[in-house]
DNA sequence: ATACCCGTTAGAGTGTGCTCCAAGTCAAAT
DNA sequence: ATTTGACTTGGAGCACACTCTAACGGGTAT
C-alpha cells in the first residue's frame, strides 16, 4: 500500500527544477500576479504545495504555445471564473495569432529564397 | 528630350515618405552607424542624395527579410568590401534561422491545434 | 566557529528597435 | 511681425520578459 505526500512542499529552487523556468522567473510571475503567492516558512522562505506545482506547471503549459504573459493572464482570469468559453476563445484567438506569424514568416522566407536565387543581380544593389 | 536629375536632394521627410521609415527611424539608423550621414544644408538639415536613398531603401529589403540590425550592419559591411561570399554565407545563415523560426512556430500551432481539439480534459487542469 | 549555500527584497539593467520629448533654430507664408 | 511648420539635438521612455545586483538572514556541513 503506497503513500504519495500529496502535502508536500517545495523551495523554490524545487520547483524551478521541475517546471524549468529559474527562481527569478517564478519571483517575477508572482509579483505580476501570474501566480498565486505561495505559502512561507519559518523564516520567510517560498513553501510551495503540489496544488501550486500544478498550476505553474499549468502556466508554462501556455507558455509553450508562446502565449504572451498577458494573454496568459487572461486565460488565467477565465479559468478561475471557470469560464470555458472566454479559455476557449483566448486559445482560439492565440492559434490565429500563431498562424498568422507563420504566415509571415512564411513570406519572408520566401523572399530570402528569392533575394538567394538572384544573388548575382542584388548584389548590385537591387 | 528627357532630363532625370540625379543629383535630386531630400530632405529626411521625403526619405521618410520614399522608404516607410520614419524620421526618427532614419536618424536612428544614422545614429548606430547602418546608414551614411548624409550631406548638411545651410541650417543644418540633412541632404539626402539619390545613392543615400538608394542604399536606405537597400537596407530596408534586408529589414524586410527580418534580419536584425546587427546582421544588416554585418551585410552592409560586408557588402562595402565587396566580398560576396560572405554577403550569400549571410543571407543563408539568416534562411536557416528563419527556417528554424517557421518550425518552432509550426510547433507552437501543433501544440495549440491539440490542445483546442482536446479542450474537454485541458480545462481540467491537464 | 566559520564557511558556504540558499533564500529574501527592491530596484536596476538587458536586448531589440524604435518612439517620443523638450528646447532650440530657421525659413516661408500670411 | 508673427505664426506655422519642418528641422535639429541629446536623452528619456516604451514593450516584452526576464535577469541580475546589492545587501541581507538563516540553515547546514566541517
Amino acid at each position: 500500500m503506497y503513500m504519495v505526500d500529496n502535502n508536500m512542499t517545495y523551495t523554490i529552487a524545487d520547483i524551478a527544477e521541475q517546471t524549468g523556468l529559474s527562481p527569478d522567473t517564478l519571483r517575477y510571475y508572482e509579483k505580476i500576479g501570474l501566480i498565486q503567492p505561495p505559502e512561507r516558512g519559518y523564516s520567510g522562505q517560498r513553501k510551495y504545495s503540489t496544488v501550486d506545482l500544478g498550476k505553474i506547471v499549468f502556466v508554462t503549459h501556455l507558455r509553450n504555445t508562446r502565449m504572451p504573459l498577458k494573454k496568459v493572464q487572461e486565460y488565467i482570469d477565465a479559468y478561475n471564473q471557470q469560464d470555458e468559453q472566454q479559455c476557449y476563445a483566448l486559445l482560439d484567438e492565440h492559434r490565429r495569432l500563431v498562424e498568422a506569424e507563420i504566415a509571415e514568416w512564411t513570406a519572408t522566407l520566401d523572399l530570402l529564397k528569392y533575394k538567394l536565387e538572384h544573388f548575382q543581380e542584388i548584389k548590385d544593389g537591387k
